[in-house]
DNA sequence: TCTGGGGTCCTAGGACCC
DNA sequence: TCTGGGGTCCTAGGACCC
Protein backbone atom coordinates (compact mmCIF):
# COMPACT_ATOMS: atom_id res chain seq x y z
CA UNK A 1 0.00 0.00 0.00
CA UNK A 2 1.34 3.06 -1.21
CA UNK A 3 1.59 6.12 1.93
CA UNK A 4 1.46 9.51 1.91
CA UNK A 5 1.88 12.65 3.93
CA UNK A 6 0.14 16.12 4.14
CA UNK A 7 2.89 18.31 5.79
CA UNK A 8 0.74 21.60 6.14
CA UNK A 9 2.17 24.84 8.05
CA UNK A 10 0.27 25.90 11.50
CA UNK A 11 -1.32 29.13 10.73
CA UNK A 12 1.54 29.80 8.61
CA UNK A 13 1.46 33.66 7.88
CA UNK A 14 1.35 34.19 11.61
CA UNK A 15 3.85 31.78 12.21
CA UNK A 16 6.29 33.77 9.66
CA UNK A 17 5.55 37.02 11.66
CA UNK A 18 6.60 35.15 14.80
CA UNK A 19 10.07 33.69 13.76
CA UNK A 20 11.40 37.54 13.61
CA UNK A 21 9.32 39.17 16.31
CA UNK A 22 9.66 36.32 19.27
CA UNK A 23 8.05 39.10 21.57
CA UNK A 24 4.69 37.91 19.34
CA UNK A 25 5.04 34.23 20.88
CA UNK A 26 1.58 33.74 23.28
CA UNK A 27 0.10 36.80 22.10
CA UNK A 28 -2.94 36.90 19.37
CA UNK A 29 -1.96 38.13 16.07
CA UNK A 30 -3.76 38.09 13.02
CA UNK A 31 -1.98 38.45 9.36
CA UNK A 32 -4.99 40.51 6.79
CA UNK A 33 -5.57 39.60 3.02
CA UNK A 34 -4.53 42.39 0.63
CA UNK A 35 -5.50 46.25 0.64
CA UNK A 36 -5.72 44.87 4.53
CA UNK A 37 -9.55 44.00 4.06
CA UNK A 38 -9.40 40.52 5.63
CA UNK A 39 -7.96 38.27 8.27
CA UNK A 40 -6.71 35.38 6.40
CA UNK A 41 -4.41 34.25 9.43
CA UNK A 42 -4.47 33.90 12.72
CA UNK A 43 -2.58 32.58 15.76
CA UNK A 44 -4.17 29.85 18.19
CA UNK A 45 -4.56 32.72 20.36
CA UNK A 46 -6.71 34.97 17.68
CA UNK A 47 -8.87 31.85 17.18
CA UNK A 48 -9.45 31.51 20.83
CA UNK A 49 -10.89 35.04 21.30
CA UNK A 50 -13.14 33.63 18.14
CA UNK A 51 -12.08 35.79 15.53
CA UNK A 52 -13.38 34.11 12.14
CA UNK A 53 -10.99 32.89 9.21
CA UNK A 54 -11.60 35.57 6.34
CA UNK A 55 -13.30 38.68 8.61
CA UNK A 56 -13.69 41.42 7.45
CA UNK A 57 -10.94 43.46 9.58
CA UNK A 58 -13.38 46.45 10.33
CA UNK A 59 -15.94 44.02 12.13
CA UNK A 60 -13.25 42.64 14.53
CA UNK A 61 -11.84 46.61 15.60
CA UNK A 62 -13.41 45.78 19.28
CA UNK A 63 -12.25 42.53 19.43
CA UNK A 64 -8.77 43.58 18.37
CA UNK A 65 -9.00 46.99 20.43
CA UNK A 66 -9.77 45.06 23.75
CA UNK A 67 -6.96 42.20 23.98
CA UNK A 68 -4.24 43.72 22.32
CA UNK A 69 -4.11 41.65 18.96
CA UNK A 70 -1.32 42.56 16.84
CA UNK A 71 -2.00 43.36 13.28
CA UNK A 72 -0.32 42.78 10.28
CA UNK A 73 -0.06 43.13 6.21
CA UNK A 74 0.42 40.16 4.55
CA UNK A 75 4.23 39.98 3.73
CA UNK A 76 4.39 37.90 0.84
CA UNK A 77 8.21 38.27 0.14
CA UNK A 78 8.47 36.85 3.47
CA UNK A 79 6.45 34.48 3.29
CA UNK A 80 7.07 32.80 -0.27
CA UNK A 81 11.07 33.01 1.11
CA UNK A 82 10.09 31.07 4.50
CA UNK A 83 8.12 28.53 2.24
CA UNK A 84 11.20 27.79 0.64
CA UNK A 85 13.08 26.96 3.32
CA UNK A 86 10.88 24.64 4.84
CA UNK A 87 9.82 22.86 1.41
CA UNK A 88 13.99 22.03 0.95
CA UNK A 89 14.09 20.67 4.10
CA UNK A 90 11.00 18.70 3.07
CA UNK A 91 12.76 17.73 -0.29
CA UNK A 92 15.90 16.41 1.49
CA UNK A 93 13.60 13.83 3.34
CA UNK A 94 11.39 11.90 1.26
CA UNK A 95 12.11 10.08 -2.16
CA UNK A 96 8.77 12.56 -4.08
CA UNK A 97 7.35 15.56 -3.21
CA UNK A 98 4.68 17.84 -4.59
CA UNK A 99 4.42 21.34 -3.43
CA UNK A 100 0.31 21.82 -3.07
CA UNK A 101 0.12 25.51 -2.22
CA UNK A 102 3.02 27.94 0.10
CA UNK A 103 2.43 26.00 3.12
CA UNK A 104 1.72 22.77 1.81
CA UNK A 105 3.10 19.54 0.81
CA UNK A 106 2.13 16.03 -0.45
CA UNK A 107 5.09 13.40 0.37
CA UNK A 108 5.47 10.30 -1.05
CA UNK A 109 6.60 8.02 1.77
CA UNK A 110 9.27 5.42 1.71
CA UNK A 111 7.94 1.99 3.33
CA UNK A 112 10.32 2.91 5.91
CA UNK A 113 8.49 6.01 7.00
CA UNK A 114 7.48 5.98 10.60
CA UNK A 115 4.67 7.74 12.55
CA UNK A 116 8.36 8.67 14.71
CA UNK A 117 9.88 9.47 11.33
CA UNK A 118 6.90 12.11 10.57
CA UNK A 119 7.53 13.45 14.67
CA UNK A 120 11.35 13.78 14.34
CA UNK A 121 10.59 15.51 10.80
CA UNK A 122 8.44 17.89 12.15
CA UNK A 123 11.05 18.70 15.18
CA UNK A 124 13.44 19.43 12.37
CA UNK A 125 11.00 21.74 10.32
CA UNK A 126 10.37 23.55 13.68
CA UNK A 127 14.08 23.78 14.85
CA UNK A 128 15.41 25.00 11.64
CA UNK A 129 12.99 27.36 10.37
CA UNK A 130 11.05 28.44 13.50
CA UNK A 131 7.39 27.29 11.57
CA UNK A 132 5.75 24.85 13.28
CA UNK A 133 3.73 21.92 10.81
CA UNK A 134 1.06 18.87 11.50
CA UNK A 135 1.46 15.94 9.15
CA UNK A 136 -1.33 13.79 8.41
CA UNK A 137 -0.83 10.36 7.00
CA UNK A 138 -2.87 8.14 5.04
CA UNK A 139 -3.27 5.69 1.45
CA UNK A 140 -4.60 8.37 -0.26
CA UNK A 141 -4.49 12.29 -0.50
CA UNK A 142 -7.77 12.35 0.29
CA UNK A 143 -7.03 10.36 3.85
CA UNK A 144 -4.11 12.18 4.39
CA UNK A 145 -5.65 15.45 4.55
CA UNK A 146 -7.79 13.84 6.56
CA UNK A 147 -5.47 12.38 9.21
CA UNK A 148 -3.92 16.07 8.70
CA UNK A 149 -7.03 17.33 10.21
CA UNK A 150 -7.03 15.24 13.25
CA UNK A 151 -3.75 15.56 13.64
CA UNK A 152 -4.30 19.55 14.17
CA UNK A 153 -7.55 19.36 15.83
CA UNK A 154 -5.95 17.36 18.90
CA UNK A 155 -2.32 18.39 18.51
CA UNK A 156 -1.92 17.36 22.28
CA UNK A 157 -2.95 14.44 22.22
CA UNK A 158 -1.11 13.62 18.72
CA UNK A 159 1.76 16.01 19.03
CA UNK A 160 0.85 17.46 15.85
CA UNK A 161 1.47 14.20 13.40
CA UNK A 162 -1.37 11.34 12.93
CA UNK A 163 -0.97 8.14 10.93
CA UNK A 164 -4.83 7.46 9.77
CA UNK A 165 -2.85 4.76 7.74
CA UNK A 166 -1.86 2.72 10.77
CA UNK A 167 -4.56 3.44 13.34
CA UNK A 168 -6.93 1.12 14.39
CA UNK A 169 -10.41 2.54 13.81
CA UNK A 170 -10.19 4.67 10.86
CA UNK A 171 -14.05 4.69 10.22
CA UNK A 172 -14.11 6.13 14.29
CA UNK A 173 -12.57 9.43 12.84
CA UNK A 174 -14.44 9.71 9.82
CA UNK A 175 -17.53 8.96 12.03
CA UNK A 176 -16.36 11.81 13.47
CA UNK A 177 -15.71 14.58 10.61
CA UNK A 178 -18.14 16.34 9.01
CA UNK A 179 -18.46 16.25 5.39
CA UNK A 180 -17.38 20.04 5.00
CA UNK A 181 -14.32 18.69 7.10
CA UNK A 182 -13.45 16.43 4.05
CA UNK A 183 -10.99 17.98 1.02
CA UNK A 184 -12.91 19.00 -2.48
CA UNK A 185 -16.20 19.82 0.22
CA UNK A 186 -17.20 23.28 0.37
CA UNK A 187 -20.23 24.99 1.65
CA UNK A 188 -22.40 24.06 -1.53
CA UNK A 189 -21.79 20.33 -1.46
CA UNK A 190 -22.01 19.57 2.08
CA UNK A 191 -25.72 21.25 1.44
CA UNK A 192 -25.92 18.99 -1.27
CA UNK A 193 -24.91 15.84 0.73
CA UNK A 194 -27.20 16.88 3.10
CA UNK A 195 -29.87 16.81 1.31
CA UNK A 196 -29.10 13.07 0.44
CA UNK A 197 -28.70 12.05 4.00
CA UNK A 198 -24.62 12.06 4.32
CA UNK A 199 -23.59 14.09 7.13
CA UNK A 200 -20.19 12.50 8.08
CA UNK A 201 -17.18 11.31 6.28
CA UNK A 202 -18.28 7.90 7.13
CA UNK A 203 -21.83 8.04 6.25
CA UNK A 204 -20.01 9.35 2.82
CA UNK A 205 -17.39 6.87 2.35
CA UNK A 206 -20.57 4.06 2.96
CA UNK A 207 -22.26 5.66 0.15
CA UNK A 208 -23.54 4.01 -3.09
CA UNK A 209 -20.85 5.09 -5.38
CA UNK A 210 -23.72 5.04 -8.84
CA UNK A 211 -25.96 7.42 -6.87
CA UNK A 212 -23.15 9.66 -5.70
CA UNK A 213 -22.00 9.42 -10.00
CA UNK A 214 -25.33 10.50 -10.79
CA UNK A 215 -26.10 13.20 -8.13
CA UNK A 216 -22.27 14.64 -7.55
CA UNK A 217 -20.50 13.88 -11.05
CA UNK A 218 -17.04 12.58 -11.47
CA UNK A 219 -16.15 14.87 -8.31
CA UNK A 220 -17.96 12.76 -5.94
CA UNK A 221 -17.01 10.14 -6.96
CA UNK A 222 -13.57 10.27 -7.31
CA UNK A 223 -13.97 11.43 -3.40
CA UNK A 224 -15.73 8.47 -2.57
CA UNK A 225 -12.62 6.39 -3.96
CA UNK A 226 -10.23 7.98 -2.34
CA UNK A 227 -11.88 7.67 0.92
CA UNK A 228 -12.42 4.25 0.34
CA UNK A 229 -8.23 4.41 0.02
CA UNK A 230 -8.33 4.02 -3.69
CA UNK A 231 -5.89 6.33 -5.28
CA UNK A 232 -7.35 9.10 -7.66
CA UNK A 233 -5.42 12.18 -7.15
CA UNK A 234 -1.90 11.33 -8.09
CA UNK A 235 1.03 12.98 -6.71
CA UNK A 236 2.51 15.61 -9.21
CA UNK A 237 5.82 15.93 -8.67
CA UNK A 238 6.28 18.00 -11.90
CA UNK A 239 4.27 21.01 -11.99
CA UNK A 240 1.79 21.26 -14.11
CA UNK A 241 1.96 24.07 -16.62
CA UNK A 242 0.74 26.97 -15.76
CA UNK A 243 -3.35 27.78 -17.34
CA UNK A 244 -3.39 31.41 -16.88
CA UNK A 245 -2.11 34.01 -15.26
CA UNK A 246 -3.94 36.99 -13.04
CA UNK A 247 -2.93 40.12 -11.50
CA UNK A 248 -6.25 42.32 -9.99
CA UNK A 249 -6.72 44.73 -6.63
CA UNK A 250 -9.16 45.98 -5.06
CA UNK A 251 -8.78 50.01 -5.14
CA UNK A 252 -7.63 51.58 -1.97
CA UNK A 253 -10.67 54.07 -2.27
CA UNK A 254 -13.62 53.59 -5.02
CA UNK A 255 -12.37 55.33 -8.15
CA UNK A 256 -14.73 56.78 -10.89
CA UNK A 257 -12.59 57.89 -13.78
CA UNK A 258 -11.33 55.96 -16.75
CA UNK A 259 -7.73 57.63 -16.46
CA UNK A 260 -7.37 56.13 -13.08
CA UNK A 261 -8.68 52.62 -13.82
CA UNK A 262 -6.09 52.54 -16.82
CA UNK A 263 -3.41 53.46 -14.41
CA UNK A 264 -4.09 50.67 -12.28
CA UNK A 265 -5.13 48.04 -14.90
CA UNK A 266 -1.41 49.18 -16.66
CA UNK A 267 0.04 47.84 -13.06
CA UNK A 268 -1.55 44.56 -13.35
CA UNK A 269 -1.15 44.04 -16.74
CA UNK A 270 2.75 44.90 -16.16
CA UNK A 271 3.10 42.20 -13.19
CA UNK A 272 1.09 39.75 -15.09
CA UNK A 273 3.66 40.00 -18.36
CA UNK A 274 6.38 39.62 -15.70
CA UNK A 275 5.13 36.78 -14.37
CA UNK A 276 4.66 34.99 -17.86
CA UNK A 277 7.92 35.76 -19.48
CA UNK A 278 9.59 34.42 -15.87
CA UNK A 279 7.82 31.05 -16.92
CA UNK A 280 8.90 31.65 -20.80
CA UNK A 281 5.36 31.54 -21.62
CA UNK A 282 3.04 33.46 -24.15
CA UNK A 283 -0.58 34.56 -23.82
CA UNK A 284 -2.85 33.78 -26.54
CA UNK A 285 -6.01 34.98 -24.63
CA UNK A 286 -6.62 38.15 -22.54
CA UNK A 287 -9.65 38.81 -20.25
CA UNK A 288 -10.19 42.66 -19.10
CA UNK A 289 -12.79 42.98 -15.84
CA UNK A 290 -14.12 45.50 -13.89
CA UNK A 291 -15.85 45.38 -10.43
CA UNK A 292 -18.04 47.90 -8.14
CA UNK A 293 -18.09 47.18 -4.64
CA UNK A 294 -21.32 44.77 -3.77
CA UNK A 295 -20.88 45.15 -0.52
CA UNK A 296 -22.67 48.78 -1.35
CA UNK A 297 -26.31 47.82 -2.41
CA UNK A 298 -27.45 51.07 -2.83
CA UNK A 299 -24.70 52.03 -5.13
CA UNK A 300 -25.52 50.74 -8.87
CA UNK A 301 -24.07 47.44 -9.64
CA UNK A 302 -21.60 47.15 -13.17
CA UNK A 303 -19.57 44.19 -13.17
CA UNK A 304 -18.41 43.49 -16.70
CA UNK A 305 -15.76 41.56 -18.70
CA UNK A 306 -14.35 41.15 -21.52
CA UNK A 307 -11.94 38.47 -23.26
CA UNK A 308 -10.24 38.18 -26.64
CA UNK A 309 -7.92 35.93 -28.38
CA UNK A 310 -4.92 37.72 -29.51
CA UNK A 311 -3.61 38.38 -32.97
CA UNK A 312 -0.18 37.38 -32.48
CA UNK A 313 0.84 34.98 -28.76
CA UNK A 314 2.62 37.44 -26.37
CA UNK A 315 4.43 38.40 -23.67
CA UNK A 316 5.63 42.12 -24.59
CA UNK A 317 4.59 44.61 -21.70
CA UNK A 318 3.95 47.34 -24.08
CA UNK A 319 1.57 45.72 -26.58
CA UNK A 320 -0.32 43.74 -24.27
CA UNK A 321 -0.45 47.07 -22.61
CA UNK A 322 -2.60 48.45 -25.17
CA UNK A 323 -4.83 45.44 -25.56
CA UNK A 324 -5.79 45.64 -22.39
CA UNK A 325 -6.25 49.75 -22.61
CA UNK A 326 -9.04 49.10 -25.45
CA UNK A 327 -10.57 46.02 -23.66
CA UNK A 328 -10.67 48.52 -20.46
CA UNK A 329 -12.52 51.55 -22.99
CA UNK A 330 -15.25 48.98 -24.21
CA UNK A 331 -16.57 47.72 -20.90
CA UNK A 332 -15.75 51.19 -19.03
CA UNK A 333 -18.99 53.32 -18.19
CA UNK A 334 -18.98 56.49 -16.56
CA UNK A 335 -21.15 56.92 -13.46
CA UNK A 336 -20.23 54.40 -11.84
CA UNK A 337 -17.84 53.40 -8.64
CA UNK A 338 -15.45 50.87 -9.27
CA UNK A 339 -13.79 48.69 -6.75
CA UNK A 340 -11.41 46.69 -8.56
CA UNK A 341 -9.97 45.98 -11.95
CA UNK A 342 -7.73 43.20 -13.32
CA UNK A 343 -6.46 41.19 -16.34
CA UNK A 344 -6.05 37.53 -17.06
CA UNK A 345 -3.22 36.35 -19.43
CA UNK A 346 -4.69 33.03 -20.74
CA UNK A 347 -4.56 30.02 -23.11
CA UNK A 348 -0.69 30.33 -22.12
CA UNK A 349 1.50 28.58 -24.79
CA UNK A 350 5.55 27.81 -24.20
CA UNK A 351 7.87 30.42 -26.11
CA UNK A 352 9.87 27.45 -27.46
CA UNK A 353 7.14 25.27 -28.84
CA UNK A 354 5.56 28.25 -30.35
CA UNK A 355 5.51 28.34 -33.87
CA UNK A 356 5.35 31.86 -35.54
CA UNK A 357 3.39 32.48 -38.96
CA UNK A 358 5.36 33.26 -42.10
CA UNK A 359 4.65 37.12 -42.25
CA UNK A 360 4.92 37.87 -38.72
CA UNK A 361 7.39 40.44 -37.36
CA UNK A 362 10.36 38.94 -35.44
CA UNK A 363 10.30 40.10 -32.03
CA UNK A 364 13.62 42.62 -31.44
CA UNK A 365 16.85 41.39 -30.67
CA UNK A 366 16.81 43.12 -27.47
CA UNK A 367 14.61 42.31 -25.38
CA UNK A 368 13.88 45.92 -23.00
CA UNK A 369 11.07 43.98 -20.95
CA UNK A 370 13.88 41.18 -20.03
CA UNK A 371 16.47 43.95 -19.21
CA UNK A 372 13.57 46.01 -16.99
CA UNK A 373 12.49 42.30 -15.50
CA UNK A 374 16.16 41.31 -14.28
CA UNK A 375 16.84 45.22 -12.95
CA UNK A 376 13.56 45.18 -11.15
CA UNK A 377 14.15 42.05 -9.13
CA UNK A 378 17.70 42.42 -8.60
CA UNK A 379 16.53 45.80 -6.86
CA UNK A 380 14.12 44.48 -4.96
CA UNK A 381 10.27 45.05 -3.53
CA UNK A 382 8.40 43.57 -5.97
CA UNK A 383 5.60 46.08 -4.34
CA UNK A 384 7.88 49.30 -5.86
CA UNK A 385 9.57 47.88 -8.98
CA UNK A 386 12.15 50.26 -9.72
CA UNK A 387 11.32 50.70 -13.63
CA UNK A 388 7.57 51.15 -14.54
CA UNK A 389 5.95 52.57 -17.88
CA UNK A 390 4.92 56.36 -17.86
CA UNK A 391 0.77 54.71 -18.26
CA UNK A 392 1.24 52.76 -15.20
CA UNK A 393 1.42 57.13 -13.12
CA UNK A 394 3.50 58.65 -10.76
CA UNK A 395 3.53 58.23 -7.02
CA UNK A 396 1.63 61.24 -6.96
CA UNK A 397 -0.80 59.79 -9.23
CA UNK A 398 -1.55 56.23 -7.95
CA UNK A 399 -2.42 57.62 -4.39
CA UNK A 400 -6.18 57.89 -5.55
CA UNK A 401 -6.34 54.43 -6.01
CA UNK A 402 -3.29 52.19 -4.32
CA UNK A 403 -4.18 49.45 -2.58
CA UNK A 404 -3.86 49.47 1.61
CA UNK A 405 -0.53 48.06 2.92
CA UNK A 406 -0.14 49.85 6.61
CA UNK A 407 1.18 47.29 8.76
CA UNK A 408 4.02 45.99 6.90
CA UNK A 409 6.88 43.56 8.47
CA UNK A 410 9.89 43.89 7.21
CA UNK A 411 11.61 41.87 4.43
CA UNK A 412 13.61 40.18 7.02
CA UNK A 413 15.29 37.40 4.65
CA UNK A 414 15.61 38.55 1.26
CA UNK A 415 16.65 42.68 1.70
CA UNK A 416 20.00 43.26 3.24
CA UNK A 417 18.46 46.73 4.79
CA UNK A 418 15.51 45.16 6.74
CA UNK A 419 17.94 42.13 8.26
CA UNK A 420 16.44 41.74 11.65
CA UNK A 421 18.65 42.93 14.37
CA UNK A 422 19.89 41.13 17.56
CA UNK A 423 20.43 43.66 20.64
CA UNK A 424 23.42 41.84 22.94
CA UNK A 425 22.96 43.36 26.55
CA UNK A 426 25.57 42.72 29.11
C1' DT B 1 -15.49 54.67 6.60
C1' DC B 2 -14.00 49.48 6.15
C1' DT B 3 -15.25 43.20 2.99
C1' DG B 4 -8.33 39.59 -0.84
C1' DG B 5 -6.02 37.48 -4.75
C1' DG B 6 -4.83 33.79 -7.59
C1' DG B 7 -5.59 29.48 -9.01
C1' DT B 8 -7.89 24.61 -10.69
C1' DC B 9 -11.39 21.60 -12.50
C1' DC B 10 -15.95 20.41 -14.28
C1' DT B 11 -20.22 21.08 -16.89
C1' DA B 12 -23.52 23.02 -19.95
C1' DG B 13 -24.56 25.17 -24.02
C1' DG B 14 -23.67 27.52 -28.44
C1' DA B 15 -21.15 27.66 -32.89
C1' DC B 16 -19.53 25.20 -36.43
C1' DC B 17 -18.50 21.30 -39.33
C1' DC B 18 -19.40 17.18 -41.98
C1' DT C 1 -47.86 17.58 -39.31
C1' DC C 2 -42.89 18.17 -40.54
C1' DT C 3 -37.56 20.09 -38.84
C1' DG C 4 -30.54 14.82 -38.69
C1' DG C 5 -27.00 13.54 -35.68
C1' DG C 6 -22.73 13.51 -33.78
C1' DG C 7 -18.20 15.43 -32.90
C1' DT C 8 -15.15 19.27 -31.51
C1' DC C 9 -13.97 23.61 -29.85
C1' DC C 10 -14.83 27.59 -27.18
C1' DT C 11 -16.82 30.22 -23.44
C1' DA C 12 -19.29 31.19 -19.27
C1' DG C 13 -20.28 30.01 -14.88
C1' DG C 14 -20.08 27.41 -10.70
C1' DA C 15 -17.65 25.03 -7.13
C1' DC C 16 -13.69 24.48 -4.52
C1' DC C 17 -8.91 25.38 -2.59
C1' DC C 18 -5.27 28.01 -0.09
Amino acid sequence: MTRLALVDCNNFFCSCERVFNPALVGKPVVVLSNNDGCIISRSEEAKALGIPMGAPLHEQEAVIRKHGVRVFSSNYTLYGDMSARVMSILREEVPAIEIYSIDEAFLGLPANFTKESALALRAKVLQWTGIPVCIGIGSTKLLAKLANRHAKKNREITGGVFDLAGYPDPEGIMAATPTDGLWGVGRNLALHLKGIGITTALEFKQADPAAIRRSMGVIGERMLRELNGIPCLELEEMPPDKKGVMASRSFGALVESLEELEEALANHVARAAEKIRHHGLLATRMEVFLRTNRFRKDDPQYSPGIGITLDRPSNATGELMSTARELLRRIYRPGYRYKKTGVQLANLVSEEEYQPTLFETPRPRIDIDRIVDEINRRMGDPKNPVITRASQGTERSVKGWKMRSERHSPHYTTDWNQLPEAKVGF
